[in-house]
DNA sequence: GATGAATGAGGCTTCATTCAT
DNA sequence: CATGAATGAAGCCTCATTCAT
């Protein structure tokens, strides 16, 4: 009698992935609501029963771009390496799928992390669930008697600052070309065997730190 | 009979001042040419004597944002410390200056690395003298032994990755409220006592999937 | 084989009462053609089978509202009060009805005054028939030595203009919180012993430009 | 130097104006930005240089219709007529305005109501006001004696009733082909003879009151 | 040199209505 | 009979930029 259910689930994936499109190919200021809908061969009204508005849609498609990285999180999480193996995958597998995107298409990347930026909220669970998992993996690594001293907080801190390159697509941006997973490497060797809390002179050891 | 081009230049230093006024009150969005040109007491249309159109005077304000950062940087370089705490002091005296920044209008902060994403040459630029100069502390570590094994250039860049949350304004942004100078001062030090060229474990001796 | 008008007829009315819940719960500008079919349980097309055009949908919803009142009318015409309780209760029982409407929910109050105004022929006909009925009362008044020297018609229309604001909804809306029974009272006995035909000097003798 | 100072008050009265001829040739709902900007020969955008929005602009041509209203009170009230003129006149002058506005145009006339209900400030500023000089009046009228036992807020509440349909343009609006000068004064006379605090038996002498 | 005036292009959204299925 | 799908027309507003004076 009706007309089937027609997955209206189907036409926002669809959405998205026109939306994806138009990205890598002419960048985030051509993403207007018109250009998507004519794109998805339909009229910008009738775009309005996909999503509710521009915005949610742009969400869906950042949230989309989102999903495998926090996969690859769980997933490595779950494994059951050594901790300093299991914190290199974690920002390793992840780093090499974002490389490869961007070496695809750079200026659709910057599109991304532009979005990202615009759907922070987005972008802070994904943060804060990544601050999860790495707290995980150092309280692995702690029990086997790395970061002398340092409470887990700070060390989750200290770690996150020190790959911050390696997993914040900001920044990553910037510096994508010299970025590579030898030099993840060592930097994961670094953290592991040289962060503690001793100090060691850095600072000014008889100015700042005196005073 | 015509003046010569100091009149523009001062009318062009005006105007920059008038934008971080404006940026710092307002914030980015209400940075409209006819807004600017009001805070100036000029027409729009004047406003283009000064500069050719509002993309250049963006980019002119954030070519002044960026300088007191080069002063320091600068600064540091010629002084005679020992490399471990020059190289401290090169982060710690830009983070410190720019933590105030935030602190004191972190809407503001925003709004300048919004504008250096706009203006990416500019980041560009100051990014490769941070290089340069960085390569300068880097050698006299290694003159005393620092980063075994490693090329100075690999030496700058992994360097570079370890502390870019603490030199990158896109991303020290994101994360500021937990940057402290304390911190800093560790991972300069796990950067001196943790970097080297042999490999520790953390990539998988026999190749990634090899767990 | 068709069914006969019945079920289109029971359509017709059920669509009338959702529109009347959703003005009363959201207010007249809810009143879109998808939010009354979502109502209804049907799609926006269906609700063509049973109105064609909102309009008529919108003007069916109007004369329900003003059947109650039609029904008062009749009431106390037939009722056998002496004129001047008659003609006060012709008025007191409409608008009890009406401010308690009002008080119970202004918003959709001014709603149906709305309404009212986009349906103007309605309006003018409820008008006609109350004035029809005024006409009766008055006939009985005038029976008793009322409004000397009046012709009927001009009685009907004096009365009608002085009470207005006791039955007119779009009046009363901009008064009703100054609007009491005990106040129309006093009206009602303005009328039967103040109003007549003499001339007792409101206007000037001579012309209005004598003064 | 510069251009003069084009006079921006001109330019709003002139849309005002253009807005006005819009109204009285296709009505209210033709009153969109373009279409007011078209027949100010300019474009939509420079309008937006005159009036902040639309609905600035609608109001200033609410306010001016309105105006004359105001000034015709304002004569009145400050005349020397005695009480019963005075009130007579007061409404009279306005009423005759109105009508031949009406008479005019009535769509206009339509129009401008709506436009009215839309900028509620207005009308409750200039009803107020009515308020205002009414109780004047009033106050001579009480001295000569009138509207024995009433109180001036009373007299002034339930004068304004009687008169609504002279005064209140949407109620006027729906009956104005019945309403006439002649017929106000025998209301007033009404008024001024008919009205007071005794019960004359509207309403039930030994029902709803004694109850 | 400096201005006021003016604009074109573009963006998002809403809604009554139609139509093939 | 009833639906989901689709749309065209319309509406308001913003802003960088130009140009005659």
């Amino acid at each position: 009698m009706a007309r089937p259910q027609t997955d209206i689930e189907a036409g926002r994936e669809a959405l998205i992935g026109h939306v994806i499109d138009l990205i890598e190919e002419r960048g985030n200021s051509a993403m207007t609501v018109g250009e998507i809908a004519a794109r998805a061969g339909m009229s910008p009204a009738n775009l309005y029963r996909y999503f509710d508005s521009k915005e949610a849609l742009v969400e869906a498609v950042a949230e989309r771009w989102f999903q495998p990285k926090l996969e690859i999180m769980e997933e490595v999480v779950a494994s059951d390496l050594p901790p300093r193996r299991k914190m290199f995958e974690f920002y390793a597998r992840r780093f090499a799928l974002m490389k490869a995107e961007w070496e695809r298409d750079p200026v659709a990347f910057s599109s991304y992390v532009e979005l990202g930026k615009e759907n922070f909220e987005l972008i802070r669970s994904y943060v804060d669930l990544g601050d999860h998992y790495l707290a995980m993996i150092i309280g692995e690594a702690m029990a086997e008697g790395h970061f002398a001293g340092l409470s887990v907080d700070e060390a989750i801190s200290l770690v996150n600052q020190i790959t911050n390159v390696y997993c914040n697509i900001g920044a990553m941006e910037m510096v994508m070309p010299k970025l590579t997973t030898e030099k993840l490497a060592r930097i994961i060797d670094a953290v592991f065997d040289g962060l503690s809390a001793s100090d060691r002179g850095a600072r000014a050891v008889s100015g700042l730190r005196a005073a």
